[in-house]
RNA sequence: GCCCGGGUGGUGGAAUUGGUAGACACAGGAGACUUAAAAUCUCCCGACUUCACGGUCGUGCCGGUUCAAGUCCGGCCCCGGGCACCA
């Protein structure tokens, strides 16, 4: 062992050592105990940034960690590798997506290699190798056929200039963000899975994931919106369209006598016959048909209506009920129309002032309430129903929504009916790096999934994007499929949405190169479900979701045994850094790097100013998410070059606990790289000092057994931070408290002392092992170890050890702390108020006060409550 | 707009079940070593007040429950994530 610490050499042997022993290749063994650590793959963008490493050093901890207890680890890696970044830098490059994205994978592969994370890399897979894809459109060819899948016309963005059809993303104010266009709405065919035929099993199956965190969950719950309601109808006053009345669906059938109009979607097919006689009308559904697809832009435009013409009958009172067409009701949701009631509904209120409609209110409001101010949302009991309906005044929300329910449902205008917020998942694609959805379009209009025996659908690598239209779509030749039956059969040029890849590949990596078949059922049985799934939290409802549905899928198919694919999770916070920027005379901004920027800071520490080599004094744009706009990114390669892998890691679980937002901040990495520079050279010390002797626990000393004591601390409070709670924050300062007491009380003299020394140092070297395994990789074996740290056994707790002669207290008077005692462990609770009482400060606030209350919490806390 | 989180010293954070607010670090200050610098080591470090012991205040804001509230309850403010075609 040199005395100087120094990463690269450190790395580069552990790293080989790991590569040529092929360490953490696992296979099934019945004989252990399994443990499947999973991070969500990333996408191959181009070069690894912060959240990666972030992401991927929790789970490696969690890995190796789990390794140390014995069990199989299995901790694979793979590439999310469809998608639409590809096909830009395939036009901005002039490369076909397929190379651009291998090439990242290659880069990025270097790169998690040289950080020392323990993947199984004999188990990596990318998404859009055939070897993946086909078995997914093999499943959904299943799915077809089981009635799980089917075609209806959905909206998109149109960009008119273009002629194609643009993600959410790419809509930006409205306009295309290559053309610049406005962009339309348009409804084409494309194919849906029936994910609300789950809907209940995906909510109930919630409460069996005790270790999801319930935020999830919530959101998950709410996503699906189970909510109970009433379906009813309006008669309409003549047939138009065909249809002679419409309905709508209400979970507030107790306001059903306070309404006053309905609205309609402009797509509603009542809507569209209407306007074929009504300009205005027509001239209005064209214009919403300019407005975005997206929900939050839905919530948050002006909303816009116009009335219809006609009126509909009450289903009750058989009251002519006026007929508008609203904007922000859409056919894509329940029946495309909407009933409403400005007394009682916020939207509705707003509304009905906008177009100056009457207000109706049948519900008592409380005292505060008033009309003419807001809607009276919360639920009371009815009032005002109506000549015949006298009965119903007074009746809270449960009673009048069965009442009115049941009079619906007597008269044969409606019934109760549970609805799910869920909508079923639209997977086609309008675009070329995907998954080509495996069905076969038939001249006569029909359609059928592709036989299995002519699966995979290839999709072509060697191709030129144009930017405008899909390479397969714009091919003939890929295009022809032959004859089925006799009828001309075309391909399906849409791909597939990619969190079909992204919804099962947990359960590829159990048998990534299995040929006959989806899965094989005995490696997803054993590994399956995964036990710890690690990602960022902005996958907390749709990937998390459509996941959870695909392995019921699979389930139901029997290709696997389990009802849920994550026994535990954990939701990573993002990372940010500080942003610096100059104000440019047009009022643009430049921004710099912070590795570029140098600081001012006051005595206190603030900063004062930050200044750039050329551009001189720059503004604090504050800390923000990494990102390419405010060029704040910090590239891990540069840091690890500069302080090793190591390093990288601790600061990375040190800064911050895993769920929340993390500040990169190059003076904490220095902090980092600090201490296991101090570490190394302690262990350098202690090694030049001599051979310990077998420790002795019976001779120790008092400062001795106290340092011991903290070894057994630090060795539980990590176990359970590892184990349970997942703070390695926490973890790491456990140990950087162990060492300061090492270099604060250990004494080199003897065999005899340095024996108590040397199990401080085993102990920090296993605990430390999962965060920084190359250091302590080296370490362990300067310690005269056998054998490769990633297989010692984890340490445990010598309950003696932890055993204290006297504890300490501090004393409470009306919930102030007065003063802190030290009482021996054996004193009962009287004589530890006695001793409490006696505390001179202490005294000082009791005297002449009544005592009304006192209370020992042990080993913390003596109260006293006076008067 | 709707759903879900978060807000604690100069900074990142700790306080695991209502029980000593600020562990562990970073930054900063003082000192030691050094020809010097870096590195390293030692000490100080929430605000106000006090010669000192100590006292008062203090966990986004306002109010409440409790002997005791960062933690529980009610009402706000601000920041972040998601909103179904970014992944």
């Amino acid at each position: 062992m040199t005395d100087q610490y120094n990463p690269a050499d450190v790395e580069a042997k552990a790293q080989q050592f790991w590569e040529a022993e092929q360490t953490f290749k696992v296979t099934e063994d019945t004989s252990k105990e399994k443990y499947y650590c999973l991070a969500m793959f990333p996408y191959p963008s181009g070069k690894l940034h912060m959240g990666h490493v972030r992401n991927y050093t929790i789970t490696d901890v969690i890995a190796r960690y789990q390794r140390m207890l014995g069990k199989n680890v299995l901790h694979p890696m793979g590439w999310d590798a469809f998608g639409l970044p590809a096909e830009n830098a395939a036009i901005q490059n002039k490369t076909a997506p397929a190379k651009w994205t291998y090439s990242n994978i290659d880069y990025m592969k270097s790169q998690l290699k040289s950080l020392g994370f323990g993947f199984d890399w004999s188990r990596e897979l990318a998404t859009c190798q055939n070897e993946y894809y086909r078995w997914e459109q093999w499943f959904f060819t299943r799915l077809y056929e089981k009635g799980l899948v089917y075609k209806k016309m959905a909206t998109v963005n149109w960009d008119p200039v273009d002629q194609t059809v643009l993600a959410n993303e790419q809509v930006v104010d409205g306009r295309g963000w290559r053309s610049g266009a406005l962009i339309e709405r348009k409804e084409i065919p494309q194919w849906f899975i029936k994910i609300t035929d789950y809907a209940e099993e995906l909510l109930t199956s919630l409460d069996k994931l005790p270790n999801w965190p319930e935020q999830v969950k919530t959101m998950q719950r709410n996503w699906i919106g189970k909510s109970k309601g009433v379906e009813l109808w309006f008669d309409l006053p003549e047939t138009i369209a065909e249809l002679d009345s419409f309905s709508v669906y209400t979970t507030r059938p107790d306001t059903l006598m306070g309404v006053t109009y309905v609205s309609l979607a402009a797509e509603h097919p009542i809507s569209l016959e209407l306007a074929k006689s009504n300009p205005e009308l027509a001239a209005f559904i064209q214009d919403c048909k300019k407005q975005s697809v997206a929900e939050a832009d839905m919530a948050s435009m002006d909303k816009k209506g116009l009335y219809s013409g006609i009126d509909a009958k009450h289903p009750i009172t058989g009251e002519s009920i006026p007929v508008w067409i609203a904007n922000y009701v859409l056919m894509d949701y329940g029946s495309g129309a909407v009933m409403a009631v400005p007394a009682h509904d916020e939207r509705d209120y707003e509304f009905a002032k906008k177009y100056d409609l009457p207000l109706k209110q049948v519900i008592k409001g409380g005292k505060d309430d008033d009309l003419s101010q807001a809607a009276i949302t919360e639920k009371g009991e009815l009032m005002n129903s109506g000549e015949g309906f006298e009965h119903w005044d007074g009746l809270n929300f449960k009673k009048a929504f069965s009442a009115i329910a049941q009079h619906l449902k007597s008269i044969n205008k409606g019934e109760v009916q549970t609805n799910y917020r869920l909508r079923d998942w639209g997977v086609s694609r309008q675009r070329y790096w995907g998954t080509p959805i495996p069905m076969l379009n038939l001249a006569d209009g029909t359609e059928i999934p592709v036989p299995a025996d002519r699966l995979p659908v290839l999709l072509p690598e060697d191709v030129e994007m144009d930017g405008v239209s899909s390479p397969i779509k714009s091919d003939p030749d890929w295009r022809k499929a032959g004859e089925i039956n006799g009828v001309v059969a075309e391909h399906e040029t849409d791909t597939f949405d990619t969190f079909m890849e992204s919804s099962w590949y947990y359960a590829r990596f159990t048998c990534p190169n299995f040929q006959d078949g989806m899965l094989d059922k005995t490696a997803a049985d054993y590994w399956l479900p995964v036990d710890q799934y690690v990602g960022g939290i902005e996958h907390a409802i749709l990937h998390l979701l459509y996941a959870r549905f695909f392995h019921k899928l699979m389930r139901d198919e029997d290709l696997i045994s389990s009802d849920e694919p994550f026994e535990r999770l954990l939701c990573q916070g993002m990372v940010l850094a500080e942003s610096f920027f100059k104000e440019n005379e047009d009022g643009s901004k430049t921004w710099f790097n912070p590795a570029e920027v140098s600081l001012e800071k006051d005595n206190k520490g603030k900063i004062l100013s930050a200044s750039h080599p050329d551009a001189g004094e720059l503004s604090l744009g504050g800390t923000t998410k990494m990102s390419k706009s405010k060029n704040n990114g910090v590239d891990p390669q540069s840091t690890v070059d500069k302080y090793g892998a190591d390093t990288v890691r601790l600061f990375a679980m040190f800064a911050a606990p895993p769920e929340q937002t993390l500040e990169w901040h190059d003076s904490g990495v220095e902090g980092a790289s600090r201490f296991l520079r101090r570490f190394w050279k302690t262990v350098h010390g202690h090694i030049q000092a001599g051979t310990p002797s077998a420790l002795n626990v019976e001779a120790l000393s008092g400062e001795q057994k106290q340092l011991r004591r903290k070894i057994h601390e630090t060795i539980q409070k990590v176990s359970d931070d590892f184990g349970k709670r997942l703070t390695f924050n926490t973890a790491i300062a456990a140990v950087m408290e162990l060492l300061n007491d090492v270099t604060k009380f250990a004494d080199r003299s003897t065999p005899e002392t340095l024996a108590v020394e040397r199990e401080a140092l085993e102990a920090m070297t296993l605990v430390l092992a999962p965060i920084a395994p190359h250091i302590c990789h080296s370490i362990w074996q300067d310690l005269g170890n056998s054998g490769s740290i990633v297989d010692a056994t984890w340490p445990s707790v010598d309950e003696s050890a932890l055993v204290r002669d006297s504890l300490h207290y501090a004393v409470q008077v009306n919930g102030k702390v007065r003063g802190e005692i030290d009482v021996p462990a054996s004193a009962s609770d009287d004589e530890v108020i006695a001793t409490a009482k006696a505390d001179p400060n202490v005294s000082k606030f009791l005297e002449g006060k009544e005592i009304k209350m006192n209370k020992v919490i042990k080993g913390k806390l003596v109260t006293f409550a006076v008067k």
